[in-house]
RNA sequence: GCUCCGGUAGUGUAGCCCGGCCAAUCAUUUCGGCCUUUCAAGCCGAAGACUCGGGUCCAAAUCCCGGCCGGAGCACCA
């Protein structure tokens, strides 16, 4: 009995310690840009948990820096819109920039009760004395000369650039990044959505520690990078008095496809041309899945099966294909896309209408495409022929190939013969289509029916499935995968 | 330089906390075969892994120590 228990394989995500009486976590982007794969794996995790366990699910935009991370506004609205799309739906969202009220009495009540100190050394001198371990002069400020100088930051006495407030961890803690570290700076720049009116603004280990603690967070997820901001962090929490909340860690995601990404420079290659935009099938964000036809149950289902684990791993899209084609193939209906097309002609009595299922083994009917004798094929294809062989025409008939160049054939007849090379085909009045794909570009010859499949996920015979986005002279679609 | 964290098949993952059911799970991938009016799907089969060296123990993927390899932090970025 315990003991098949035992062998029993653990499905989904891990066991979360302490969340049994249901858990509050949060996913905090900093609004840069939309979210991308690996924002994926952040927002479909945590609120996975929290579908697990019960609880709340939060977005909290960290945009705290107006200058070296300048939030893009129209990204909030990007990551509610994806994260609804992921079946993500957060229970509360919160954007640091529009509290900066609330954390100003915090800071204070930390000079208090002697947990912070204004410190004016230059960034230079202050990095040297972390690492020789020196306290400086202004860490020995009473609490009253503190509190003046907080207000001098406030109130523009001192100029951006003069003064920090820093928390007093210990500056001969062994490990160098814990050492006396920054929780406000003065920034004189406007920021996007609050404009100028604040001068003082957190950074990211104190905006992230009040808010953790003011949303009532129970677990955190993190990104090993942050992995020191939990040591940094239970300083600020001790003096306070609060609870750290229970932290996980995970590594780095890196895909086969796409390579790292970061939406700081994808932004810049966007920005440069090198994109079109922020959806287009080379990019690797949430929205071009989107409109690639990629299926957000493939992308959770992905994401959860990847767990939490520490170690950085390196993927392959492949997976996230798989997943998806379970999804879409029923689903898809089926339809004829010749690349580079050639044109065939051939003599005798070919059909004039092609009657072809729209799918192979779902029976939902049937698409009629007009044909005759003259149609196109692929180049590709026509390159493997010689002279003299049978081919099917799928769904049409069988010919025989009479010459290459040009390229002619002529009627076998309609019957289902032995196994011979079948191919697709494209009528003569076909539709112009244009697919993207994230390394480069097919461009040919479609069935008029293709036009029909508006915002629809359909297979391409022999070629793969396609999001159709755009009706027009060409047809846009977008590639998924095979 | 200081500090922290990882290392199971090509890729990802289960098992590791609480050593024996592990000649190691599942998925993907690749390769065969079957089926088939798509090079898709489906079905069947195969391939492929515990980073290395010590130690503890009757017994180690699992515990301990060391090496090697990889990642991260030491910003008035997030």
């Amino acid at each position: 009995m315990q003991l098949s228990e035992k062998k029993e394989p653990d499905k989904g995500l891990p066991k979360l310690e302490g969340a049994e009486g249901g858990v509050v976590m949060r996913f905090a982007p900093n609004p840069n840009g939309p979210p991308t794969l690996g924002s994926a794996r952040g927002i479909i995790v945590n609120s996975e948990y929290v579908k697990k366990y019960g609880g709340k699910f939060i977005i909290r935009f960290d945009d705290t820096d107006p200058v070296k991370k300048r939030p893009m506004p129209e990204a909030y609205g990007w990551y509610l819109e994806d994260c609804n799309w992921l079946g993500a739906h957060p229970d509360q969202v919160i954007v640091a920039s529009e509290r900066i009220e609330q954390y100003y009495p915090i800071a204070e009540e930390l000079i208090r009760r002697g947990g912070a100190y204004v410190c004016r050394c230059p960034q230079a001198a202050f990095k040297e004395h972390k690492e020789k371990g020196i306290e400086c002069i202004d860490r020995g400020q009473s609490i009253e000369e503190n509190l003046e100088l907080w207000k001098k930051m406030l109130d523009g006495t001192l100029k951006e650039g003069e003064a920090v407030l820093r928390v007093k961890t210990d500056m001969h803690h062994k490990d160098p990044a814990i050492r006396d570290w920054p929780a406000f700076r003065i920034v004189t720049a406007p920021h996007p959505l609050v404009g100028d009116k604040y001068r003082v603004w957190p950074l990211l280990d104190f905006e992230s520690a009040v808010e953790d603690h003011l949303l009532g967070t129970t677990h955190i997820i993190r990104g090993k990078d942050l992995a020191d901001s939990g040591s940094r962090q239970r300083y600020l929490y001790s003096y306070l008095g609060w609870e750290y909340p229970r932290v996980i860690h995970w590594g780095r995601v890196k895909i086969h496809q796409f390579g790292s990404f970061s939406t700081s420079k994808l932004r810049k290659a966007i920005e440069a041309g090198e994109y079109s935009g922020w959806d287009e099938p080379r990019v690797p964000t949430v929205r071009a899945m989107r409109c690639r036809g990629i299926r957000s149950e493939a992308l959770r289902k992905f994401m959860i099966d990847l767990g939490v684990g520490e170690t950085d791993i390196s993927l392959s899209m492949d997976s996230i294909y798989a997943e998806n084609r379970k999804l879409v193939d029923p689903e898809a209906n089926r339809r004829f896309f010749v690349w580079e097309p050639v044109e065939l002609e051939i003599e005798g009595d070919v059909p004039l209408m092609a009657h072809a299922p729209l799918h192979p083994t779902d029976e939902r009917g049937f698409r009629e495409i007009p044909a005759g004798n003259r149609l196109f094929i692929c180049r590709s294809d026509l390159e493997g022929f010689r002279v003299g062989d049978n081919i099917r025409l799928k769904d049409l008939c069988n010919v025989q190939i009479t010459s290459l160049e040009p390229a002619r054939a002529r009627f076998l007849g309609k019957d289902m013969g032995k196994r011979i090379k079948i191919i697709h085909w494209a009528p003569a009045d076909g539709v112009k289509v244009r697919v993207l794909k994230p390394d480069g570009m097919d461009e040919g010859l479609g069935e008029a029916g293709i036009a029909e499949e508006l915002g629809k996920v359909v297979q391409f015979e022999r070629y793969g499935f396609v999001r159709v986005n755009k009706i027009g002279e060409p047809i846009l679609a977008y590639f998924a995968h095979r």
